[in-house]
DNA sequence: GATGAATGAGTGTTCATTCAT
DNA sequence: TATGAATGAACACTCATTCAT
């Protein structure tokens, strides 16, 4: 890894406990091994930082839906418990970058206009979108009840924001957490699917 | 209002922005309008606003818990949704000083071990554990069902979980949010009582 | 002389020497004898020093010129030698404060608008005018001739300002410097008035 | 124009007008379109450039005061006001680069004994020289009294001195502020050769 | 000729805090 | 109760400069 790739990956991890204020550029090339004029070497100054990470994490989510969008395409018959843990969990919630950015993004949210705006997008907006589409697909292809698509819905997003606001964005993301997420969530996902009756690989 | 509490006021406020780190004595004493050297009066250190707020919050908080208690004794029946809007939403989740403690909380927890504590039993333990006593209640009562009270007694914390961070802690505590978070909370309550057929007065 | 005097008073010196980017805060302090986190109790920044340097030096200048319209009154009889050296020599040009704030503007004449305007105006500006009224006054009391008054301002002018330029406002302010500026412009005046031809208290 | 001018051409004017220590590397390179360490190629320090600088000035300066000394030679008459506006005002004092080298070191006189020297021997010592060899010249060919020669020599370095300050030294060297030298510088010479009578092509 | 990467020393400034009044 | 004056430590940042490529 580069030097200024370190700087990014060492100041996410300060920033995302600590909060942007609360750490030094002292702290950053303390823990990166340069000086701290060298730092401006690579960025304009301690604010460019938070602006590449946002920069970033903005590209990885980006690329990481259209992974999604043509993993989740039911081509294979229907969406799996396999499914959610690679993609979703493993690769989004879990992910140490993604899942530091989401705390970054939680503790500064009022930081700037750029940051609240993501924080809104990407805690709220796009995962209540993204399960109102999945639910849909389901309902379109005889999984789900179209009279009950809407409001499992609702359901599912209530429960995995409350899960990731509960486990993943509180202390330090520990495998303990992740288990008592994953456990929890799979718990929900049975009971969800077994109001529906049949017998399918969830 | 005395200065000692202006200045815990104006802190408050600011801290539960802006952050801890990035408020600083200055920004406070020009806000409540006295010199720096003034406020060391009434507080030992800027560390000691912040433990005064979180004295002041846990107090507040228990003596809240004691009039839920009685108040939510079901001596005049049954839970309704007045007790709901009262209690619940206007004297904890929306009063202005719970949601400010909340979101400095939130945004510190990170700080000391005192707010992270806080932190973890103010908005997911002690929720949890409410709502656990309240639908056993409403079991024991025969209001909920037994088998249903554990799974509609998660669903009720997974709903009003997610509302709060969505609504309650994100961005300026508007009325637009608040009526949003009431109307989406309340649909979830009719919903849940729907299920369980009978006429009440939820 | 309390903190905030001596400051502008060291700053002026060295200012007027080095000029304002060359000579640091760290400096100033040094030389005053106060921590540098002291001096931003008594300014708000460097930049301020140097506006009030330039709000005393107008303030200065104004009530030198209340003085000297009075002294110039040709109540007495006539302007004579030792107005020159008592007003505008000694309590001007000479003038170990007003001798450096003429350097600082000379030297800093493009750091800003106000100093430029400054410079302009007390250097160049008031001083033809100054002479020009003078002449104007001479020539109406008769002391010199209507047909000469305007040629005579001129020269003085030009004399007086090329005197201050190479003896006043060049190197250091030497005893030796100004003894010769008071020896050329004596001569001058002689000079001049020696054209008049009659007797005289110049 | 190669690298090292273009550095040196972007120096000159920026020095001139902020002074040495308010221009940086930076800012030159910059201004050239180079990096900073390319600059290092061409000059060993920032000192080196200024230095460069007041070598490449006392270069320029002698082979004009050949050129002078010839073009003054009387061979032709006597001089005139061609020779003045040729020579005198557009070769040295209009000239971007003479121009500049003297408001370089007036506002930088401080900054080491070299450009001390410099200022004090090209602002006064020399034109005072080249001054009076003229007026002596002019007398020697019976143009100007031998009686009035050293007064007449005075004065006209008094004068050609503050119209330098005043409009060539003072703000931006604008067409305008040229303008106003000439007319003054001329309607001086006018004045002057007046008072001795009889025709000349002044 | 030019540059990418780095650095030690220094810049102006803000920080929380102290203490005599 | 409140403030004027001060301070050590830290802050983000810029400086001129070096050197391998």
């Amino acid at each position: 890894m580069n030097t200024k790739d370190r700087i990014l990956d060492v100041s996410l991890s300060m920033f995302s406990i600590s909060g942007y204020e609360a750490v030094s550029i002292r702290d950053i090339c303390g823990a990166v091994g340069i000086k701290e004029s060298s730092l401006y070497y690579h960025f304009r100054n301690k604010q460019d930082i938070l602006d590449s990470l946002m920069h970033k994490y903005e590209n990885h989510i980006s690329s990481l839906l259209h992974i999604l969008q043509s993993a989740s395409d039911p081509k294979e018959g229907e969406p799996s418990l396999d499914w959610l843990n690679i993609y979703f969990f493993d690769q989004y919630l879990f992910d140490p970058f993604c899942n530091r950015m989401m705390r970054l993004m939680l503790i500064e949210q009022f930081h700037n206009e750029r940051i609240r705006e993501a924080y809104e997008r990407w805690l709220f907006v796009e995962p209540y979108q993204i399960q109102a589409s999945v639910f849909a697909m389901l309902a379109k292809i005889g999984l789900v009840p179209e009279a009950d698509a809407t409001r499992m819905g609702h359901d599912f997003f209530a429960t995995s924001t409350m899960l990731t606001f509960k486990y993943l964005l509180n202390g330090d993301l520990t495998q303990e957490r992740k288990d008592a997420f994953r456990k929890e969530a799979h718990a929900y996902m049975e009971l969800l699917f077994a109001q529906l009756g049949g017998n399918r690989n969830v």
